[in-house]
DNA sequence: CCTGCGCAGTAACATTAGTTACAGAGGTAT
DNA sequence: ATACCTCTGTAACTAATGTTACTGCGCAGG
């Protein structure tokens, strides 16, 4: 655990908060569609990410979901922290995209290292800062694109967080993440085949040039 | 100046705190429509709004708007701090919406009193958070509302803020916050209209039973 | 009073997205 | 092999939203 930790955080917090981290978090290994958080869970600890990638679901009254983004390593969820903030549930949904790493720090540490630790404090902030944009990001796919460019834009997206030109999912996936209908994406995707773009398989596509 | 702070602001910061932002802080009062920040734009300082409403916007490349939320009485702007942190460019653009109130704060200061101030932190990360729910909220609607429900929730917020069942606006104004165009606008008034919901005058409307 | 301009109402149409329904392909378990 | 189940392809249709075009109203300024 100290290994793996200090090969991804070791440059960004000091050799005494590392051994903090350590002392107080337990390392998790999880397998490919574990589901680390639904809405309305209590947040019971905060995820460092070593490896692997985590993806972000908003989902409505209706069950109807939506892709917001993905963790990567290195990454933290700022969800998690606003939620820890203000001893709130969840608002998102948590799902491991891949296999993953990760280690749990329990909440009440962030506080106590936000005042004694200048690396926690930048990290936590930037963290805000990158999650925030990613929102931003995201909204600006939603409100200002159309089907076909969100659907490229995601193919590309996972395509880049799995290092994969090949994208493991059916059809109805895609349109879960997209808040889509099957019919829809199946009909787009055909399109992007047609324009030599990708390749579609029975349960993957490959992506040609995007 | 520490008037007006201590009243907005006297019960969360402590008193040492309060002295220092009015001894670097700058206040400033802007009428109505008085645009402080454009997309692109550097950041010069933190805003701490006294009083009035400030309206935040997204802006794509082709000049399409979108409006993410409104600021009111002792919010401050989580975007501007995100970008403070990352010395970037404004990401957003910030309009008065009424005639306001404001403190500005240099923000070299941020990260001192980060590390000095815990009402100062808890602040700063309590803001990161309400503004996060705010982004995940204008998602929300975006994502999983169609756009009559969009308008009434728009109608609804704006009188809320503003505290005016009266909305002074033209339909193309409307149009644009919620990246529409002004003839689906129109339609979909009418249609509250003869609901009963609303009536319609010219540059202005009136709620009457949303 | 007349003119011009911005705003609102409305119709007709185009485009995008979502829905329903069904056929066939591929793979698996018995 | 057969039966079954999931995934994909496609057509036909509906619904929602956006676009274009034109009309008329109300108000401000000459």
């Amino acid at each position: 655990m100290i290994q793996n930790l200090k090969e991804e955080y070791g440059d960004i917090f000091e050799e005494e908060l590392i051994n903090e981290i350590v002392q107080v978090g337990t390392f998790k290994e999880v397998p490919e569609g574990y589901r680390f958080m639904e809405i309305g869970d209590y947040i019971r600890g905060m995820p460092l990410l070593i490896s692997g990638v985590i993806k972000i679901l908003r989902e409505d009254e209706d069950g109807d979901e939506l892709l917001l983004y993905y963790l990567e390593k290195g990454d933290t969820c700022s969800m998690t922290m606003a939620c820890c903030m203000g001893d709130k549930k969840s608002e998102i949904r948590a799902i491991a995209e891949t296999d993953a790493k990760l280690i749990m720090v329990p909440i009440q540490k962030m506080e106590e290292w936000t005042a004694k630790y200048k690396s926690w404090r930048n990290f936590v902030f930037n963290s805000y800062h990158v999650r925030l944009n990613e929102l931003l990001s995201t909204l600006d796919n939603i409100a200002f694109q159309k089907m076909d460019e969100r659907l490229i834009g995601y193919l590309k997206e996972k395509s880049r967080v799995t290092r994969d030109n090949i994208i493991h999912s059916t059809h109805q996936d895609i349109a879960y993440d997209l808040h889509s209908s099957r019919v829809v994406i199946s009909r787009l995707l055909k399109k992007l085949e047609e324009m030599g773009k990708i390749k579609l398989h029975r349960n993957y596509l490959e992506i040609l040039d995007l």
